[in-house]
DNA sequence: GTCAATTTTGAACGCGTGTAAAAAAGGGAG
DNA sequence: CTCCCTTTTTTACACGCGTTCAAAATTGAC
């Protein structure tokens, strides 16, 4: 029964020869019209689209593709999709891309520069007009970066892994966001302690060093934990949530703002903060703060809400495929390297 | 300077015939190396090796597709990318799909069924061996899935909308699931109100008609609030912060269980709890209680940490990836319909 | 060194569509 | 009806690689 409510009793056709013989009119014709139906006239468009009705037919993609020069798709790279994070730059990435007239293809590499690397070869394979790319880190196989590169134009987002300084680069200005958190936390209480990852993936050390730098100019005196690597390859929350439970049993940082690398840290800290009774907040008595760093989307939903800084990702996201767009159009002009950064905006909520 | 190191001196080579007079062997030879290294003699693969070492050759992708039988290819949409339980479920599939053999295209849907409908079209165009579709609900785009179902063998996964009944399926069963929940708020507790979405999209009364169903065989009232529709197209947790935040302010449900829809929306009720100063948890007094279901990621680490039912998304990507390959293959034994769900387990933590 | 087995080669066709050039058809003005 | 112009059809080649097949080269065993 569902067999026939699905073919719906319409012939199915493979190829453009075999429709073009069932419509009544030549291929070529066919092929004008699916590019743009208006590259035909309004006889012969009527003609198909009333023939389009009557059969099941798709082009094929990959024989379409093979002939123009445009396949009109952008690859976007992502390390991994468990990170609302990543996803809500994606959105902004696509919402973009689909707006400029290219549909993408994602892909994600899931921590292991393998797959990474498999992934980038694919967007070659494939002939994609332009990739953006958010880097693992400084484990990425830069070699296959060099080919894609070498192959379509392509873009770093969000991620600089030190290894790749010399290629275009769009992403938060994270000397700025980070002096922002710094001053706001000096300003209204103590100095902050930053709450930091392992150093083994990402550019983990732009928030670190920016930190630091502001610290000094501050006139204070920079403290980093949660730098060495924990048990097991933990996540983030449970990174912030081990360190700092390690540090409130001993009475460490139980009266300390704390500065996290990342809102995913600051959640597993202010989890870490309840299991010892602690309310962090700037209103509470106590005098523990603790702030994020990049707007994830529960900030305005935890208990307490999360004092943050926002990174400006639909503007991200916006102007990498707007910059892309111009590296495939060969805007030779700007044959310098691009380096666009966006500041953060301070995000004020309980916690902090 | 970026240009010569990118460009590592290697020649572009843009196809095998050209790769075939560098390297110094004969084209099928080529060919058939790059389908598997093994049906080429030691010698010329070493030599093959040796010559792609020393330049810059990609195959494509869509001439190596085109005539293939398989493309090896799988495609999964999702709703959309801004949700934790999706991505994992992307996680599950993705890894099951590679330990199959094959590669998948990820396609989102935007909560827009015209998007959903043209990322069911690319499928068709690129000859994917299969596809798991997460599909947006009622509003989709009933012919596009029929037109999917009559040419690529496709599954259902996860949502189930009343319009594509017939098709094979694989999830959560929903009834066992809430029902365990339910049995949990009862016995420990007030039976349970149940905190629900708009029924404008997914299958939203599955959850909901479990609820009731589970109720009525426990002897009790169900009650069912925030399905009214609100008033922007609100997020999960910002409805169920809306909706709680509506009722505690009017003196309602201040010592009731409540059983949210899911993860997210318990977000945002727990939010709302705080808000009003009241502390829900299954070891605090005043009798407010809060559970999920799902178990979000995140779950663990809120405050108070979310008591829950974790769906088995591993079993389900894998056996939806295992499903798929089995239609694929033509195990025409089991032509009756495929309806796969699996069982939720409870997951006890602080908020209920 | 011979012979059989294996591997490689050259040539050719096919995949489904883009695309260009030439020939044919249609449509309107005179 | 003829001439000119626009649209369509015909015809042909192209894209890059899979695949076949017979012929040629290489290998291995003796």
């Amino acid at each position: 029964m569902s067999r026939e409510a699905n073919s719906q009793g319409k012939p199915r056709i493979d190829t453009m020869e075999e429709l073009a013989v069932a419509i009544g009119v030549s291929r070529p014709t066919l092929s004008r019209y699916f590019q743009d139906p208006e590259r035909v006239s309004k006889t012969s468009r009527e003609r198909i689209v009333r023939g389009l009705d009557r059969v099941e037919y798709v082009p094929n993609f990959f024989a379409t593709r093979m002939n123009r020069k445009s396949t009109g798709m952008i690859g976007v790279i992502i390390p991994y999709f468990n990170d609302l994070f990543f996803t809500k730059l994606l959105e902004a990435i696509e919402r973009a891309a689909r707006i400029a007239g290219f549909s993408v293809l994602t892909k994600c590499s899931h921590s292991d520069p393998q797959i990474e690397a498999a992934a980038l070869e694919s967007f070659m394979a494939m002939n994609v007009d332009g990739a953006l790319v958010v880097p693992l880190g400084n484990q990425s196989d830069v070699n296959a970066y060099e080919r894609l590169q070498s192959r379509v134009p392509s873009l770093l987002v969000d991620s600089r892994p030190d290894t790749m300084l010399d290629l275009d680069y769009v992403g938060t200005n994270h000397v700025q966001s980070m002096g922002l958190a710094v001053e706001y936390l000096c300003r209204m209480g103590a100095p902050p302690v930053f709450l930091g990852m392992p150093r083994v993936n990402f550019n983990a050390m732009g928030h670190e060093e920016s930190y630091a730098a502001k610290m000094q100019e501050l006139g204070h005196e920079p403290r980093i934990i949660g730098t060495e690597a924990m048990n097991d390859q933990s996540h983030y929350e449970a990174h912030g949530l081990a360190v700092l439970n390690h540090a409130f049993s001993s009475g460490d940082l139980l009266d300390q703002s704390i500065l996290c690398a990342n809102d995913r840290v600051a959640i597993g800290a202010l989890r870490a903060a309840s299991q010892h009774g602690l309310e962090p907040g700037a209103q509470k008595r106590g005098g523990l703060r603790i702030m994020g760093h990049d707007d994830y989307p529960l900030c305005p939903f935890l208990v307490p809400s999360l004092t943050t800084i926002e990174q400006n990702l639909d503007g991200i996201g916006q102007r990498a495929v707007s910059l892309l767009t111009d590296k495939m159009h060969g805007e030779k002009t700007s044959k310098s390297q691009i380096v666009d950064l966006f500041d953060g905006v301070l995000k004020l909520r309980e916690s902090a």
